[in-house]
RNA sequence: GCGGGUGUGGUGAAAUUGGUAGACACGCCAGACUUAGGAUCUGGUGCCGCAAGGUUUAAGAGUUCGAGUCUCUUCACCCGCACCA
């Protein structure tokens, strides 16, 4: 205990040598107090079934090289204040931190200066956890996971074991996108506008082989299963808008030569929406990469134009294919497609207005009542056939609702009766059937670089991709004489020589490695459950901690993670869940975001812009402590933050009237009126946590200090109360300040202020008093004095019979304790 | 275009969810005390007005005894998605 005593043994003692007009010394005294949680274990947390859980989260960093940045500590101090809290209403608290240290900054910083990924990732985690550290999180440090550690990532291959052995990690050769600056494959979630997500750089479109994840195959759970989950809306709008459901009707269209003879083994498959449209269908377009145009080429009267097209589109950037909404395209002459609802043949067209990649690659163009087709059919000079009532043709398409014209049997149906009568009749004759498709993709897994988990699969020429056996887990990754990726997009680990042979584990022959790596998404998809039990060599979780711990109560993490990180791990948790291995459908019962913290002048914070706020220069100039009050108190948490010095004073002025107020501390009983200042403070702090409005909880601690500081003296009660508010905000002074007053106990394992909300209330009150909804004055009534008081008090003012001559009083309409309202 | 959100003093913002708009803090003004400390303390501070008073939550309309809060219209800005058939 000496070290809570500043090396004496006892308080008394202590007491002797303060100077009380010391300015406050933040520095000695949050290093002394991180030193006694670290030495006492405070934060260490173990399974309790006698206590009830509560697990915390925060995401957890990419240890860069740059270290910490101010935007991290908004999202940790805001968890932390929430764990602290609940520790100290009697929850078993588990709060860990850790690194998703995989990643390209670190890879190419070894290309720039030779250094091993692993020796640079090594240092900068070292520098994370001393940040950290000084900023005084109670996260338990022993539980502190890194996913480039062997042991770690030995499970992230596991899994991937799993998930190709239920047939959901697959090799297919399809175009994904390409970043040529990054030289690495993208999943659609890490493109942006047509642009890398990581270095900008715009993306190109290549066929290449890779790994897929069938993410596809969990996209309805993954919207329905977002009910029941306590997410702000924005996060789960964003998730099923980025999963993009439809529901419709795949319709087939029959292929016809010029000469008249049907294509039989060939049908022209497309998804539609608004099958009740059909006969409104004047045309039908493919895309330019449709499996038909190159299998049909021998048929066209046009192949030369067609194929100009076709090699035109493939130099087109996503971008720009997006960006330039003229329709352009060329007719497929030579067939002709048979519309199945009444006969039609109708011209058959490739244009780049349709996309490969969702339904089938092919639609059917009704101009009357799409616009994009409308736009189309003007262009090309094709009819354009109303099927529904309503707008104006010649003018735009009409999208909306109508009575069915020109549609046999569903003439005079609406929208909703036709699409369910056209899709009875196309099941009934055979050529459709309603389904629903999504805008998501399957995930395209690999990576052709180094620094991240080897894929553990292993090529036999006789027996295919094979996994390699659990007992060779993990697959540790090989020296490589240099990192560079290579413009064909091979990994640098075709480089690694010897480790590229394998046995095939089916037939013993030959096989060779998979040379691409996992992306960075795949340690964090499912670390959450690794925090559960840490060190374990057998499982990545037992069953009991998962069973104990999980879900994970709170997590707390940026937007830009929405449709990357959040919807990856989702999906991962739910495939453990389905093979049996973990307890729960979802693994987050509560997600939450917080804003961004901008520069002073409100531009985003950049080592290019020179603008960038350093976590380590505002605790030695002012302390952890005020640092963590201040983004505490910089603004709504789930709304963007301008960084100001200026408030970031004020804050500190604060810390130091807390610690200064200690002078005046004295053993008294409180009055009612002290009393009512405490329970108040106690109530709003107390609330305002939970609902995560800090900024305004802060508020209130600094309205309780002022109301202290105004005291002759004050109760020690008042100010012990005030050290438990503030632990969680402020946890070294509050720490301190208990010491002082003569505890031997850690303030952050005693236990929360209970409020009252009797001894908060005031006995008196002001109400205002309004003519017509005016406010024309305020008197003092006692607490719940009756409506006949309060009239005859309010009408009594000069103010008021001013203001109410020669008019009638109508009525007066008294809330109590509120509003007195003379209708006149 | 679709989805989500925001709009309140010189600034960051608050408002018990329909009941005194501007809490708390920054900044500014005045004063005190001290001297060199990113001081501290006291008072003031939405706007117009000497004042009585008037007026004020992007703009407009509505519901209501009463609207920053609810409804409708318009405008502006931010975020995400975007030729998704």
């Amino acid at each position: 205990m000496s070290d809570r005593y500043n090396g004496k043994e006892t308080w008394e003692e202590w007491s002797k040598e303060w100077k009380l007009e010391d300015r406050y010394n933040f520095k000695s005294i949050e290093k002394k107090w991180q030193a006694i949680w670290e030495k006492e274990k405070a934060y260490k947390v173990e399974i309790d079934k006698n206590k009830e859980k509560f697990y915390a989260l925060v995401e957890f960093p990419y240890p860069s090289g740059a270290g910490l940045h101010v935007g991290h500590p908004r999202s940790y101090t805001a968890l932390d204040v929430i764990a602290r809290k609940k520790r100290m209403q009697g929850f078993n608290v588990l709060y860990p931190m850790g690194f998703d240290a995989f990643g390209l900054p670190a890879e190419n910083y070894a290309i720039k200066t030779g250094v091993h990924p692993a020796v640079s990732t090594k240092a900068n985690i070292a520098n994370f956890t001393k940040q950290l550290k000084s900023i005084g999180f109670s996260f338990d440090w022993d539980r502190c996971i890194n996913t480039c550690d062997p042991e770690y990532y030995k499970w992230t291959q596991w899994m991937f074991i799993k998930f190709f052995e239920k047939g959901l990690a697959y090799k297919d050769k399809i175009a994904i996108n390409w970043c040529p600056s990054c030289k690495v494959g993208l999943a659609n979630e890490e493109v942006v506008n047509g642009h890398c997500e990581r270095c900008g750089a715009e993306v190109i479109r290549k066929n290449k082989e890779q790994w897929m994840i069938a993410i596809t195959k969990y996209a309805d759970r993954l919207i329905n299963d977002l009910d029941g989950l306590d997410f702000i809306d924005r996060v789960k709008s964003q998730q099923v808008n980025w999963i993009g459901r439809s529901e419709g009707a795949e319709l087939d269209f029959g292929l016809t030569l010029s000469d008249g003879t049907e294509l039989k083994d060939k049908k022209l498959t497309v998804f539609t929406t608004r099958p009740d449209t059909a006969f409104g269908v004047t045309y039908m377009v493919l895309a330019p990469e449709h499996a038909y145009v190159s299998e049909l080429a021998d048929k066209f009267e046009n192949a030369q134009e067609v194929k100009a097209y076709v090699e035109a589109t493939a130099k087109k950037s996503e971008l720009q294919r997006t960006m330039d909404d003229s329709k352009t395209g060329v007719e497929l002459k030579g067939i002709k497609a048979r519309n199945p609802y009444n006969g039609a043949l109708i011209p058959v067209f490739i244009s780049d207005y349709v996309l490969t990649g969702y339904g089938t690659g092919a639609i059917m163009a009704v101009p009357a009542h799409d616009q994009r087709d409308y736009d189309f059919a003007k262009v090309f000079g094709l009819p354009i056939i109303q099927v529904l009532e309503g707008g104006d043709i010649s003018e735009k398409a009409w999208e909306e609702d109508g009575a069915h014209i020109n549609s046999d049997f569903m003439n005079g149906m609406n929208k909703e009766d036709g699409m369910r009568s056209a899709i009875d009749y196309a099941e009934k004759h055979g050529f459709g059937r309603s389904k629903v498709n999504f805008k998501l993709r399957d995930w395209v897994f690999s990576r052709q670089r180094y620094w991240g988990e080897p894929i553990p699969m292993v090529y036999c020429e006789k027996c295919g991709w094979q996994p390699i056996p659990e007992s060779e887990l993990p697959l540790t990754l090989p020296e490589v004489p240099d990192y560079h990726p290579n413009d064909e997009g091979e990994s640098p680990l075709s480089k690694a020589g010897d480790w590229l042979n394998a046995k095939c584990p089916k037939c013993g022959g030959h096989a060779r490695r998979e040379t691409d790596t996992m992306p960075n998404w795949a340690g964090s998809s499912w670390y959450f459950l690794r925090y559960c039990d840490p060190h374990n060599d057998k499982e990545f979780a037992s069953k009991e901690a998962l069973d104990y711990w999980m879900n994970v109560d709170w997590y707390n993490g940026g937007m830009e993670h929405t449709t990357l990180h959040l919807l990856y791990s989702r999906f991962w948790h739910k495939f453990l869940y389905d093979c049996g291995l973990v307890p729960t459908k979802e693994p987050y019962n509560k997600r939450t975001s917080h804003g961004m913290i901008l520069a002073e002048n409100g531009e985003k914070m950049s080592k290019s812009r020179g603008n960038v706020i350093n976590p380590d220069d505002i605790i030695d100039a002012y302390g952890a402590d005020t640092f963590r009050l201040y983004e505490m108190f910089i603004g709504p948490f789930d709304q963007v933050a301008m960084w100001s010095d200026d408030s970031l004073m004020g804050v500190y002025r604060f810390v130091s009237k807390v610690y200064a107020l200690f002078k005046k501390v004295y053993k008294l009983e409180p009055s009612t009126q002290d009393l009512r200042a405490m329970h108040k403070c106690i109530l709003e702090v107390t609330e305002r946590i939970d609902q995560m409005r800090f900024n305004t909880a802060v508020s209130s601690l600094m309205t309780y200090v002022n109301y202290l500081s105004s005291l002759e003296k004050i109760p020690a009660e008042l100010y012990m109360t005030l050290l438990k508010l503030l632990s969680p905000f402020t946890p070294h002074l509050a720490e301190e300040m208990w010491a002082r007053i003569g505890k031997n106990t850690l303030i952050v394992a005693e236990s929360w202020p209970q409020g009252d909300a009797k001894l908060a209330q005031d006995d008196e009150v002001t109400i205002a008093v309004q003519i017509c909804g005016k406010m024309r004055g305020t008197i003092v009534m006692p607490k719940d004095a009756s409506n006949a008081d309060v009239e005859a008090t309010a009408l009594a003012l000069d103010n008021v019979k001013r203001q109410l001559e020669g008019k009638e009083i109508k009525k007066i309409i008294v809330v109590p304790n509120k509003i007195c309202n003379i209708v006149a």
